[in-house]
RNA sequence: GCGGCUAUGGUGUAACGGUUAACGCUCCGGUUUGUGGUACCGGCAAUUCGGGUUCGAUUCCCGAUAGCCGCCCCA
């Protein structure tokens, strides 16, 4: 009832409320996230949402401006800036230099950090989000990108997606960009701004790019467009194709081919964070209502020099799932997991609950998930509620089963009864 | 930060400017005082807020608020 004055029951705005059937969702989601992760042998880690303001600050200017305008920052009460992370890299970047002489590298680390951003809400992007982040440490070689590109693939295909039908992984390197750049001898700025319109690529036609990359980029637009146009890699310009970034990439993606995990060379791939330095790469949703990137990732070898010494190699990535349940929704391939109790046991009256209770119990304590219906509904309804929900058995509970200590179980699934005391019949459950 | 669309019970929808705002789902009760989801009957429950036009507004107009979608941006 909508009143006045009353408490709104929505949730504030961009976040969300998991009702049970939302957090049944969730935890599959999650559950194929830690089973793939660890499969691949990395290890869980985690980390408070707070963090102080400074860590995110430092990464340069154009962060600056993320950090005041889209981050929940305030001051606390002795005066220190906090932030609510509203990404992970940084946080475990930190976390990674902190133990950096005690770790033996190369480090595998996972975790699922609930991550916060103020800005304005559309499909796909909400204030908040729940997201995967992989991350290999201290390997700058290439069988980290393969790994971590690997491992993003497997995950796609243990929630039953199919690379090429459902998504499709893009690929390509900041240093392939950067050599072309450099062979160009272009400014700074115009780096920037080609950097920018490439990033944005995909949003427009093809006419339309053409026209903006001339206007940035005057003569030097016929190598740039010949770059940006890429759709593999011996299409690239010449003085790219000798660069050793290009034959990493090269390296990267026919060892990916051989285990079976296509990836699609795209220069247009930039990723929005500076701090990528080698290979990036995004995964699309092939969907036509999901025409984005559901997530995607990189390479960073000097994210940890902000905190003194050394720089170490890191690559990794990061996979919402506010993204991941649009791709699944959109392709049908979303499950929950059902927490439904095997047993429900259904007193014939109120008074015979706490009866009930003491018999749920025994059969909690030999391993079976039990409960009691505890409203005062009548028979048939307690069982069509129980069959509802998805319970394996009922157990009608009345005087006639608390003076006799023996009970008939019911199965829900398949109609049968049997009847016999608590020893016998929990017997009974676990050997079905 | 900019733009578009929308706003009716818990939920999803309906109602030419005109009686008591209709229907599906959910929920509750009954048919059936201790054994299955069905069926049938009954019940609870709504026009976001504030102005304006009008004899009369859920309907038209303005504003506020909220939501959705897109742009910008995207760690």
């Amino acid at each position: 009832m909508k009143q006045k004055g009353k408490l709104s029951t929505a949730p504030y705005k961009g976040v969300r409320d998991f009702y049970p059937e939302d957090m049944a969702v969730q935890r599959y989601l999650f559950s194929i996230w830690r089973q793939t992760a660890e499969r691949f042998g990395f290890e869980a880690y985690d980390a408070s949402i707070l963090e102080p303001s400074e860590l995110y600050k430092s990464k340069g200017t154009v962060n600056e401006e993320i950090v005041s305008e889209q981050t929940y920052t305030f001051t606390d009460r002795g005066g220190r800036e906090v932030t609510l992370r509203p990404e992970m890299t940084p946080t475990v970047a930190r976390m990674i230099a902190g133990r950096r002489r005690e770790l033996r590298f190369p480090v595998r680390w996972y975790s699922i950090p609930n991550l916060f951003r103020y800005e304005r809400m559309q499909r796909g992007r909400l204030r908040e989000h729940w997201q995967l982040n992989c991350d290999i440490f201290g390997v700058d070689d290439t069988s980290a990108d393969v790994e971590i590109i690997l491992l993003a693939n497997e995950i796609f295909k243990n929630f039953g997606a199919e690379n090429g039908v459902h998504y499709q992984i893009h690929i390509s390197s900041r240093k392939l960009l950067e050599a072309l750049y450099d062979t160009l001898q272009l400014p700074e700025d115009i780096r920037v701004a080609v950097t920018r319109l490439a990033d944005r690529k995909h949003k427009m036609d093809a006419d339309t790019f053409s026209q903006k990359l001339h206007e940035i980029a005057g003569n030097a637009t016929e190598n740039l467009s010949q770059f940006l146009n890429a759709t593999t890699l011996k299409a690239l310009p010449q003085p790219v194709i000798n660069s050793d970034a290009y034959a990493e990439l090269q390296t990267i993606i026919d060892t990916l081919e051989e285990l079976r995990c296509a990836v699609t060379f795209d220069p247009s791939i930039i990723r929005g964070f500076d701090y990528y330095t080698g290979i990036v790469f995004e995964v699309f949703d092939l969907h036509p209502q999901n025409n984005r990137a559901m997530m995607g990732g990189g390479r960073y070898d000097n994210l940890t020099a902000l905190f003194g010494g050394d720089p170490i190699a890191g690559v990794g990535f990061g996979f919402g799932d506010v993204t991941l349940r649009d791709f699944l929704e959109s392709h049908n391939l979303l499950t929950a997991y059902d927490t439904a109790p095997t047993l429900a046991i259904l007193p014939t009256a109120t008074y015979l609950n706490l009866e009930a209770q003491k018999l749920a119990h025994a059969f909690r304590s030999a391993d079976i998930a039990a409960t009691v219906d505890l409203s005062g509904k009548k028979i048939r309804k307690k069982i069509a509620h129980a069959s509802e929900r998805l319970c394996t058995f009922a157990l009608v509970f009345g005087e006639d089963e608390q003076r006799e200590k023996t009970y008939t179980l019911k199965n829900l699934n398949e109609g049968s009864s049997i009847s016999g005391t608590l020893e016998e019949l929990i017997m009974y459950i676990n050997n079905s």
